[in-house]
DNA sequence: AATTTTCATTTGTCATACGTTTAAAGGTTT
DNA sequence: AAACCTTTAAACGTATGACAAATGAAAATT
């Protein structure tokens, strides 16, 4: 592992590079302790303060984590999917926020990525997702329930669903477009009428997944997002009638 | 922003957590500049080293960026949907890699996904993206190509067949999906006849693409998916027989 | 033998200093 | 007056040295 001193990046990103490739080539393994942060500056012939930063950059990304103490130095992390999806919520929650993503863009990604596990939830769905589904809908039933704990209620529901497909993999990559999507779903306010729909359609789903159903939990699916992308079209609707009008009393 | 000196937390852990949730809900929007490091080690009351840790790690993720000079400092960082995606399949590959993830529950994983994005590409995808897939699998018919070629190959046909989708949020999302199983994939060597076979079925897909054929795209896809499970489960089973003969020859 | 103490190692944090980059202010020349 | 050069100050990048805190292992003690 070498960096070059003249490049025009910082040497500690130089470094922090160098030793993520020597991870994802497998030349440091799961558990495997770097050297001493000593050691590392002697050997990239920098000073510790430098090393530390590449190593905090490290830290960052859940790739190795440190210990004090005797026996402590920094260790080659067993990345899970508990970090890799805390990671993934909020790479893509920004990017969403930062891009102007279209509310309908981004449904449509959630919803065709819903689709995609909906035939394997129907087969392998448990009791306890099930059961974890129709909890969620008798929440989304209290009538004092606020807007954003409505939210959080559905995606809890939907990644009930997910998990129910019983792929990690899956259900790993649509958590983040799931969960990045909640705060675009929290622009809308849910009527009592909306929100009584939308838990008509929630039964649905589970009953469909109950009856292993592949076909009626698709269709409901499909019938769930043009209900969601009316809501928001709605929203929008009465945001430019508003600006409409102040732009009429103003002129 | 306060943060607590007692806890059990890196003071840099804690900065870096303090400042991301400040972007995170808005606080600090795209461009803006934060403070000095200096200003920064003073509002924290740390010195100069702990804030520069934090800001690293916040650099990781591609939150800021630095630039030096009289009105030079740390700026929030757009996130760009290369920078996203980037980061996406670092971790995914780890992920996979790291998890012993079995190549059935990724392949499923990723078919699915693909799935998903098959009707829209059919009736949206782009002649240039109909192009690549095209050149792709002229490439692919290449008889001297290196198997990791091929992989590669593999893998940018089926992202021009993602991108036909027209949904940068699903591009995104499915791109770390594809990319990270490149690794499991490189593992299959493949036979003459089998990339024959390939190449025909990624035939079959372009040419179901250019008809704006959806359900002949779907049907090609689950061929496809079963046809890589069998190549890889031919693998499996060469390798398991090839153990089984040096286990005899050893006892 | 069990317990306590000591000790060396390693990370976490701090203070300070100096080099480098960069843009803007100020001065000089045409 | 305009263009060009010089200076300067701000800010990051890096280095050095020091001390605190944690931690496990070795040594000493009971």
């Amino acid at each position: 592992m070498k960096i070059d001193p003249n490049s025009s990046k910082d040497l500690s990103a130089q470094i922090a590079t160098a030793i993520r490739d020597a991870i994802v080539a497998g030349d440091l393994i799961v558990d495997q302790r770097l050297p001493s942060e000593a050691e590392l500056a002697d050997q990239f012939e920098v000073s510790r303060p430098t090393v530390r930063e590449a190593l905090k950059r490290l830290a960052a990304q859940s790739l190795i984590r440190t210990q004090r103490g005797a026996t402590g130095g920094a260790f080659v992390n067993r990345l899970r999917y508990a970090e890799a999806y805390t990671q993934q919520v909020t790479t893509s929650t920004l990017l969403l926020s930062m891009n102007a993503v279209s509310f309908d863009v981004a449904c449509e990604a959630r919803y065709a990525l819903e689709r995609a596990c909906a035939p394997m939830s129907a087969q392998r769905r448990t009791p306890d997702q099930l059961a974890t589904m129709r909890a969620e809908i008798h929440r989304q039933s209290q009538p004092d329930l606020s807007d954003e704990a409505f939210c959080a209620s559905d995606v809890t529901f939907h990644r009930a669903l997910v998990d129910g497909a019983g792929n990690k993999v899956l259900s790993y990559q649509l958590a983040g477009a799931v969960e990045a999507m909640q705060p675009l779903m929290n622009m809308i306010t849910f009527s009592a009428r909306s929100r009584e729909a939308i838990v008509a359609l929630h039964t649905e789903l589970a009953d469909a997944l109950t009856d292993k159903d592949a076909a009626r939990t698709d269709q409901t699916l499909v019938k769930l997002e043009a209900y969601t992308r009316e809501l928001a079209q709605n929203v929008a609707d009465a945001r430019a009638r508003k600006a409409a009008e102040k732009e009429s009393t103003t002129a």
